[in-house]
DNA sequence: CCGTACTTCGTACGCTGTACCAATAGTAGT
DNA sequence: ACTACTATTGGTACAGCGTACGAAGTACGG
């Protein structure tokens, strides 16, 4: 064994990889990911800037394997119920884990090459539809779908000054309302001000639009062939 | 008439907000949004950097003016035709201008209040959905689902190394069925073979996507009070 | 011609990522 | 115990960043 492994399965002190990454994580969800620097980030570990690069081998490379840590955090879809079940859980689990790292989202726009846990995650949910029964056409229209409603809905609500509906309420009143002349936006301020009075939670606003999306997708699914052997 | 109003409606010399302001697009399209440097923008623009704080208060500003510029190239919803072709419209338009700009989505994330061609697009859509007879609950829904959807297709869209069907088949074949093992990605391989056999265009996932969920809010439409007046 | 406001930008400061290389620490072989 | 070696750490330096500050240049009303 190393000294190298030896680091790597160590928690309590020593450098590694997996700490690197971990307390670059932390730093990005606290202060934000434009606050991330190679100094803070060592200073963060006890460390000097320059030892971050014996794990890493650029920023590049760091911001990768935080991408990467980050869909280690989603659920995959699990194996033993109904398609749609297994489907939404996975996607509730993305919306939440997205939510803790809203930089993740703003991130994936500039890198290219999927890591190892994205790439598991996208084949236990190619698994999961096929086995429900959709051709692979099929299977990659709903992926498309389902990831495009997931990540743009994490998008959104990054970009929202609000996460609960007593917030919201607050907000709507106290800040869009003032701001949105009523004769030019009409509409935005009857929306405003009904969503204000009858309450709305972010929360509610995905499961809503999942299945819609979910209902939408089950007539594609070809006939149970796996039902004749 | 200042010299400052001139200067804003002068095109061939001297800046503007407008000139700085496209110039950076132009050089985010070109270069990545991680290449613009408020000294490399002004080298751009034959100008000496600081000079560019006169028409902007900050890189911040310079990019949220950035994104409602690009907000403004997004088709509104026609008003003349149904309300699913007037969604269809702007929907493409926006799927169309996100992919010409794809660091604006990585942007997003980041800034919290929205521009003025925001508010328009946003009220110009809101109108659209409660004239064709979605109540203000049901139109918000049918908002954050379509934003959703396109949002975060042009994020996957962004990050794909490839742009037409001919692309794909090269790259599927090439870079993707190598790196994948098939005994640890069956399902992944299977698609990325069917799919370069099949042909595969990114234009036609997202109209699939698109008139998916259209249909699948039809039926949300409250009856047409509107007819019985 | 002058005062005043508008517009430009040179300089400087504290930050960034990281190339390069020296210093140290821990292990294996003798 | 001594050497040879590799693994690990980080100090220094450099080019480039955003921008605070304040000094120029320019145009116009009086």
């Amino acid at each position: 064994m190393s000294a190298r492994e030896r680091r790597q399965v160590a928690s309590d002190a020593g450098l590694s990889k997996k700490r690197v990454v971990v307390e670059a994580v932390r730093l990005a969800d606290r202060e934000g990911v434009g606050e991330l620097s190679m100094r803070q980030l060592a200073r963060a570990l006890g460390a000097g800037a320059m030892s971050l690069y014996y794990y890493v081998a650029s920023k590049e490379d760091l911001l990768d394997a935080m991408i990467d840590f980050v869909f280690e955090e989603i659920e995959l879809p699990p194996e033993e119920t109904d398609w749609q079940s297994a489907m939404r859980r996975r996607a509730v689990s993305a919306r939440q884990v997205l939510a803790r790292h809203p930089w993740a989202i703003g991130l994936m726009e500039s890198r290219t090459s999927p890591g190892p846990a994205n790439l598991r995650h996208r084949e236990a949910v190619t698994a999961c539809l096929r086995r429900a029964g959709f051709t692979v056409m099929m299977a990659t229209h709903a992926n498309w779908l389902l990831d495009s409603y997931v990540y743009g809905f994490a998008l959104q609500e990054s970009s929202l000054p609000f996460d609960t509906a007593d917030e919201f309420a607050d907000i709507a009143e106290g800040v869009f309302l003032p701001q949105l002349p009523p004769d030019e936006f009409p509409y935005l301020n009857e929306s405003a001000a009904v969503l204000a009075a009858a309450g709305y939670d972010p929360a509610e606003e995905f499961t809503f639009g999942l299945d819609l999306v979910l209902a939408a997708l089950e007539p594609l699914r070809a006939p149970h062939v796996s039902l004749h052997p």
